[in-house]
DNA sequence: CTGGGGATGGGGCCC
DNA sequence: TGGGCCCCATCCCCA
């Protein structure tokens, strides 16, 4: 039995760890600047450090310290948070230099991250993005595991040692408790990545969504589940649990300029120029949207809710738009195009043939060669089937009280479609013809 | 087995 | 704020 969130836990207490200075064996000297951290942690992120604690490894005794002057203290803020959280949080301006420091370092994952992170940025026309533009790498971030594996194999691959900066030697002193805080930690992860791409745009949103970038994982986690959730309500209420969890232990240790109103699904962080102030937060997992309406939506697909049932099968839809979609292609036959031959037909070059609840179009010629008679042709239907419904929307069409009854009747107002038909419909008849559509 | 097309569902966003 | 449209991803069916 295998508990998926012991990795990303244990990576958060070490974390804490290290941010309280507990256990930190390792300290390194950054412009002056002090680090705290973990020896074994290093050891398993960096070749670097790899390398140069597998040579100290007979002196465990004592603290090892390190020396950089190749990279400023914000660049190995950056590199170690990453190191502790999986979260990479790139900018447009720091990229370089992490880039360099993850080379220097030897993180082959950083700097495949870096150079996706510069490919989509040379991709994106509009440079403001790229200020808070941070990602989250999936394998990393997801599970620690695959970050481990994902390193060892990378330092299998690189044969070259790197030009040592290590100053071994050069003691740290004066490490003081505001260390961390002078650091100015926070995590990638913690803003809203999804707030700057917003703002610019489908296409732009696209190509991040495209190169996994600004993208959380989390939500990719979502979306992968979303078939699980419709399939066992069981597991996605823990799944949905443990995702809650995740986002609050996000949002407890989160930087200051968050808000969460009622619900805590009110996200709000102070950005400067113009960029977007007001979201909405998914409580069940890290979607965020920038309508409340649309958070209404989205809630949807957590709790299940389908609240338009379909008069004429039954199906349920959690949406009115995915309603009337389902019953003009399924119920109305609005598609001007032969069913057989894909042609485009016209009221006077095809009719309407009413299956069950299914009623499509045929060309004449296709009529013919299936046999005109074997078809129930619903011509009433056809001089309203394409007129535009400018009625109350709410009474486009009913259906009677009785749901369960074996023949269809539709009534629609006067300006859209009309069927009142009787077909004789056996229930295994109609069985079959519902079945496809239920999932 | 595979590719194409239909149905469905989710998100963005306009009205 | 809701309705509705568009786009896209995914699943499923069928040739």
């Amino acid at each position: 039995m295998e508990i998926s969130s012991h990795q990303s836990h244990l990576l958060e207490q070490l974390n804490e760890q290290r941010r309280q200075d507990v256990f930190c064996d390792c300290s390194i000297l950054v412009e002056g600047k002090v680090f705290k951290a973990h020896r074994n942690v290093l050891f398993a992120s960096s070749g670097y450090f790899k390398m140069l604690l597998s040579q100290n490894s007979k002196e465990t005794s004592q603290p090892t310290t390190a020396t950089f002057q190749a990279f400023s203290p914000d660049t190995f803020t950056v590199i170690l948070d990453f190191v502790y959280s999986g979260k990479l949080s790139l900018t447009g301006q720091n990229v370089i230099e992490v880039m360099s420091a993850a080379s220097f370092l030897q993180m082959t994952d950083v700097i495949g991250v870096c150079k996706t992170f510069i490919k989509s940025s040379l991709d994106i026309s509009e440079k403001e993005k790229d200020r808070y533009f941070s990602l989250s790498d999936k394998e990393v971030n997801s599970n620690g595991i695959e970050r481990s594996s994902l390193y060892s194999s990378s330092w299998q691959e690189e044969s070259s040692s790197p030009h040592s900066h290590l100053s071994p030697d050069r003691g740290t002193g004066g490490i003081s408790g505001k260390s961390w805080s002078e650091c100015n930690y926070h995590p990638a992860s913690q803003r809203n990545t999804q707030q700057p791409l917003a703002k610019h745009g489908k296409d732009s949103i696209k190509k991040a969504k495209h190169l996994r970038l600004s993208q959380p994982s989390e939500v990719t986690h979502f979306k992968s589940s979303k078939r699980e959730a419709r399939t066992s309500d069981s597991s996605s209420h823990i799944s949905q649990s443990e995702e809650q969890t995740q986002i609050d232990a996000e949002m407890d240790s989160g930087p200051v300029g968050y808000q969460y109103g009622q619900g805590s699904d009110v996200t709000s962080r102070s950005f400067p120029d113009d960029l977007p102030r007001m979201q909405f937060k998914c409580p069940y997992c890290t979607h965020v949207v920038k309508r409340k309406a649309d958070l209404k939506r989205h809630l949807r697909c957590h709790t299940g809710e389908r609240p338009y049932p379909c008069q004429a099968c039954g199906k349920r839809f959690s949406r009115l738009d995915h309603l009337s979609s389902h019953f003009r292609t399924i119920h109305q036959a609005c598609k001007l195009i032969c069913r057989k031959c894909k042609r485009h037909v016209t009221d006077l070059t095809g009719q309407v043939v009413q299956e069950g609840t299914r009623r499509y179009r045929l060309c004449n010629e296709c009529l013919a060669e299936v046999g005109i008679d074997s078809l129930p042709i619903d011509l009433e239907s056809e001089q309203h089937l394409m007129s535009p419904s400018d009625g109350d929307k709410d009474s486009r069409w009913h259906l009677s009280e009785d749901e369960n009854r074996s023949y269809v009747e539709i009534v629609e107002d006067g300006s859209a479609d009309l069927v009142i038909q009787q077909v004789d419909d056996s229930e295994e008849e109609e069985e079959k013809e519902i079945k496809p559509n239920i999932r």
